[in-house]
DNA sequence: TTTT
DNA sequence: TTTT
């Protein structure tokens, strides 16, 4: 069982982080992702891929992009589901995050620059 | 700009062929995905990820796979969005498949043992 | 910066766990892919992929797997040189593993299945 | 059987467009990428990780980047071997990639932005 | 043989 | 509800 999602896109909006009931960070983000092909009318189209980031990476993705960053997301696909005020029930598919780039950062300022171990 | 997707899972149906206007062959699966780890109350978890496959994949996957089938699924993440009867805008986000990998059969009756050009 | 590696492939070998000199655990492995398609000669080809397993994962991965095991396999590419006896420069590309999926294992006796948070 | 890479960083060297002995437009670059975390020295590390790009992207590649070039590359992992001068079998490890993007390109000019048909 |  |  594998389910990985790799995305190069830019933030919609600002970012701003929030907090589960037990105080874990968490952020919902939109990435615009344009596609590399125009379509059979011509037009240059883009998916606009709904993501949740968690922890750290929340943290640092709201102190270090805005809206227009360009990032890249490593995440997983998630699918869940709820019932409306209806009583429908509404199936949403989401990219749960663990690892965002800053790629319009110089590699000095990153956020994630911090210590790892050494290939031995 | 990228926007890549890997998936390992099974099939829930039996997967079936249709058409566009058009005739380009498309299929809708959906890929059930194990994850890793249980969640905080000890439950094994899936997730149940709507793909649509198309051309000769397409034709490949309806012609060797069946309910059950373990299937790795090369492809991107796509968003449309439609107002259902009552005019509300719905929005859908799903796998669009280019490659489809049959991954219980043995090598030798792969759909997909096409010839291909050598590495020079 | 994006250097993302996802295979899904068979050990050529009994595993067996090392340890750095300050006591990481890793593990050296090959990962045996089959090409989907045939060369211009007909003939099915294999990708022998060089990778090193690191601290969890690679004692879970001496004891889950053995040669010939199906694994799916996260990780990156990595590369590195180093002079040999001759003193000629050596360059190395390797896959540096950090996370193993057990695929011929049934869900319930991974040695992955460790409790995670819930998505609120 | 999966074997997938995506990788983004940028061209050591301005890239040169060559031909198989038939006639198949290919490309030899190497593409830098740098790590996202210091090592246990502090020090700043960075993958140069060898590709071959084929076919009409590669001719896209020659003509739309140059020396640092910010590029994704969409590939596998592929492994050979040969006998060097002294009769001694080397390894080679590479990236055969069908795909490359091209990151600081606006979409407008893109070299890829040709039709593909629409999904229904 | 290495890029920003 | 959408980015360059």
């Amino acid at each position: 069982m594998i389910n990985q999602v790799t995305l190069v896109g830019r933030l919609t909006k600002d970012p701003e982080v929030k907090y589960t009931a037990d105080g874990r960070p968490f952020l919902n983000m939109t990435i615009a992702v344009n596609r590399p092909y125009r379509n059979q009318q011509g037009v240059a189209e883009t998916d606009f891929i709904y993501c949740t980031v968690w922890n750290k990476s929340a943290e640092n993705t709201a102190k270090y992009c805005q809206k227009g960053s360009l990032v890249g997301v490593l995440g997983t696909i998630q699918t869940r589901n709820y019932e409306d005020k209806e009583g429908k029930k509404i199936y949403v598919t989401e990219v749960s995050v663990h690892t965002v780039r800053f790629m319009d950062k110089k590699r000095s300022d990153s956020s994630e620059l911090l210590p790892i171990l050494t290939i031995p």
